[in-house]
DNA sequence: CGGAATCCCTATCGATACTG
DNA sequence: CAGTATCGATAGGGATTCCG
C-alpha cells in the first residue's frame, strides 16, 4: 500500500514506472480482456448467462434490439475465449444451448465490481459529462 | 446468494429475467463504462496516472507507441467523464498536468479486480483461443 | 431453430504534418 | 511543450436475405 500517490497495490500499478514497450502493451492481458468485454453486447450476454443456460432464441428474445449477426458474433467471441460453452442438442430442428464455463463464471464477480461502481457513480459521470460538454466553446481554463 | 445458477448477488444479476428493452440498454451504466475504458488506451493511462500526476509528454514517453492524437483523445474522454483533471500551468511554454480526480481514483480498485482476473486467467484464455482457432475448419461438434 | 452471407455505414485508430 | 488538422485504413455494428 505504498505506491506513489493513490496507487493501488495490484497488477494495475506494477511495472508502470518506465516506458511501456510495444510488446508489453500487446501482451497486456488487462487491455485485452477489457476490449473483449468492452464491446456493445458481451457484458449483457454474460450477465444473462450468469443466471443460467439459455438457448439462442431465448437470448435473442431477452435482448430485443440485438441483431442475429451481433448475437452470433458475440457468442462466438465469448466461446473462443473459453467464457461460454455451446452445446448442440441433436433434436429436429436443432437446439443450441449456451452457458457460462467455469472461467466465465469466475468473471462474474470481478465484473460486478465494475458494474456496481458504474451504478454508484453514474450520476457523477453524467454530471461531469454535461458540465464538460457545456463548457465547450467557453473558456478552456 | 440465491440466484438461479451461478448468479452473483449484485446489479449484474438484477432485472435480467425479462426482455431488455432498448431504453434499458441505452441507460445501462455498466456497458457505458466498459465501453469507455474498453478502448485501446484508457486503462493504461488511468493506471499510469494512478501512480501520480503526469505531464502530457511524460505520458507520451511512458506509452511509446501511442500517437499524439490518441493520447489527446483518450485524455479528453477521461476528462469529459470526470475521471481525469487537466491543469494548465501558465509557464512559457505552457505545461499541462493530468491527474486522476477522486472519481478516477475510486475506479482504480474496481478496475484492478478485472486486471487481476485477467492476469490470473490469461493462460487459460490463450489456450482456449488457440484451441478454438485450431478447431476451425474441423468438426463443429 | 440457429444460424451464414452479403452489403453498407460509421466509429476508431494510426501516420504524418503543422502550430501557438 | 502540448497540442490540432487531415487523411486513409481497419474494425465494429446493423439490415436484409437466404439456408440446412
Amino acid at each position: 500500500m505504498s505506491a506513489t500517490d493513490g496507487g493501488v497495490p495490484t497488477a494495475l500499478s506494477a511495472d508502470l514506472g518506465l516506458p511501456i514497450t510495444e510488446d508489453e502493451h500487446q501482451d497486456c492481458p488487462a487491455t485485452d480482456v477489457l476490449r473483449r468485454i468492452g464491446d456493445k453486447w458481451s457484458v449483457l450476454v454474460v450477465a444473462i448467462l450468469g443466471r443460467g443456460p439459455r438457448r439462442y432464441n431465448e437470448l435473442h428474445r431477452s435482448i430485443k434490439e440485438i441483431s442475429q449477426r451481433m448475437l452470433t458474433r458475440t457468442l462466438r467471441g465469448l466461446e473462443r475465449d473459453g467464457l461460454v460453452s455451446r452445446t448442440v442438442h441433436p433434436t429436429v430442428p436443432a437446439t443450441v444451448e449456451y452457458a457460462l464455463t467455469d472461467l466465465g463464471r469466475s468473471l462474474l464477480l470481478p465484473l460486478s465490481t465494475i458494474t456496481d461502481w458504474a451504478l454508484e457513480n453514474r450520476k457523477e459521470i453524467d454530471e461531469a459529462r454535461s458540465l464538460h460538454d457545456r463548457s465547450q466553446g467557453g473558456s478552456r481554463i
